[in-house]
DNA sequence: TGAATAGTGTCTCTGAGACAATATGCA
DNA sequence: TGCATATTGTCTCAGAGACACTATTCA
């Protein structure tokens, strides 16, 4: 209650929240490579970021890496400074989601919960885990927390559940693919990252219909080299494939065209 | 900070938020039956219900309906509430899309708001405008609302300008047309709504790939009368045209398939 | 040679897109 | 009769879907 022109302002005499927070539920898709007897395409695995809490309430469980927010800045900035204190990177894509605020959801008082998800490169989360508390910091798979997985704190299960839908309605709705691929990559590492995200998407001719540049109206383009030739890469293959890119055209989707 | 396990707790001696309100764009759609020389589709208009302030701050000003959250409620129901109060429907189509919370956006303190939008139908905001103080109760027209036109009280300009931005985005990806059209509705009727939400949507064909139900995958389906005959409408014009009804079912959209 | 990925060939059928033409029924 | 909406006819061409087939490279 700080305006000058406050002065006829009758303070408000109910009870006022007793915080709010910012709580941020990072994936990354970690890539193994594996022996086989040629050259393969990587194991991919969707994993979230938790780290163990050492503090009352729920003490010792896994939680989602989160702060308070303060007066002097936006949820959306405390959730990026919670965030670089968590991984050590800023320019990563990260979207509001949601609110958490049913009654009795924190037992320290009545606090209202922003969700976030941020998409980091795995490469990021590698330096987290190797720096002094590693413990503390887990990667889980989706797969590990759902309903009948790990206990989390809080009401964060449901916050990753919330979370889980939203990534993957993006990832098939709009570009956020490229947030876990390098810049140039193949119709085949596309298509893994999109399946790792949305297990039941299935394409049959997925590499042939992201060809025919005349339907997807350049959602993506051929990467060339200095000559003007095709780009190809045989990092996870034998035969070279050809090297693709973004351009950052977005076609409207709609039910009715 | 009630909990009994609390005992440890060390009580954060942090500033907390002076309040954490709903605030929601009501959109209705206002339909104005033409005199043409025959009979004619309506005019449509998006619109969206504002109240003017009678307390500082801003008073006098026009400002989006809401009001602040208790302890003893979620987020969403105080924006159920206070929706409820301010058109006397619960029963309609609503929710959250964003939080506000830039330092200063309020000057009665820290107010952290939360935004809904809701689409209600004009009907419902008929009784609401012919009540006690109607005056204070106006619908406006998005483009009056645009950048340029009338200064609203808060960010609240902001706030509408995202939630169009979301309805607009939804209108094309899902069947929130349904919450301004009767159960029952014909082509034209479906086309025109959403038209009116997004004025760039064209589509020369469209009455013709609504009904060709192999590709659209069932979202719509012809309505049948009591006889297992398709059921007409002459309402809006001379020949009468089929009636259809959303199915429920509602196809994955998607920029890889 | 076989493994593992990267494509192409070929076929059928549906739908998109453009635009003209016709249907309906009432003021 | 002409208006205003609703619908069908008639093209052509692109793409979807299925699935078999070929290409590339290396251990």
């Amino acid at each position: 209650m700080v305006d000058e022109n406050a002065s006829n302002y009758t303070a408000r005499k109910y009870r006022t929240p007793d915080g709010a927070p910012a709580d941020i539920v990072i994936f990354t898709i970690t890539t193994e490579i594996l022996n086989r007897a040629t050259k393969s395409l990587p194991k991919r695995e969707l994993k979230v970021l938790l780290i163990k809490r050492k503090l009352w309430p729920y003490e010792g469980m896994w939680a989602l890496p989160g702060g308070f927010s303060n007066d002097q800045e936006s949820m959306y900035e405390t959730a990026r400074r919670e965030l670089e204190e968590e991984t050590g990177v800023n320019a990563v894509h990260m979207e509001y989601f949601n609110v958490y605020s049913k009654p009795g959801r924190d037992p320290r008082g009545w606090i209202i919960s922003h969700a976030f998800f941020a998409l980091v490169h795995e490469d990021y989360l590698v330096e987290r885990k190797a720096s002094d508390d590693a413990a503390d910091v887990g990667l889980f798979t989706v797969s590990e927390l759902g309903s009948k997985g790990l206990e989390l704190a809080f009401d964060h299960q449901e916050v990753i559940g919330d979370a889980l839908e939203q990534i993957r309605s993006k990832m098939l709705l709009t570009s956020i693919a490229k947030e876990f691929l390098p810049d140039e990559f193949t119709l085949s590492e596309l298509y893994q990252v999109v399946q790792t995200v949305v297990p039941d998407f299935e394409e049959a001719n997925f590499i042939r219909k992201m060809k025919s540049t005349q339907s997807r109206s350049g959602v993506l383009e051929q990467v060339l080299d200095a000559k003007g030739e095709p780009k190809k890469s045989n990092e996870f293959s034998q035969r070279a494939a050809q090297l693709y890119r973004f351009t950052g055209v977005m076609p409207r989707l709609s039910l009715y065209s």
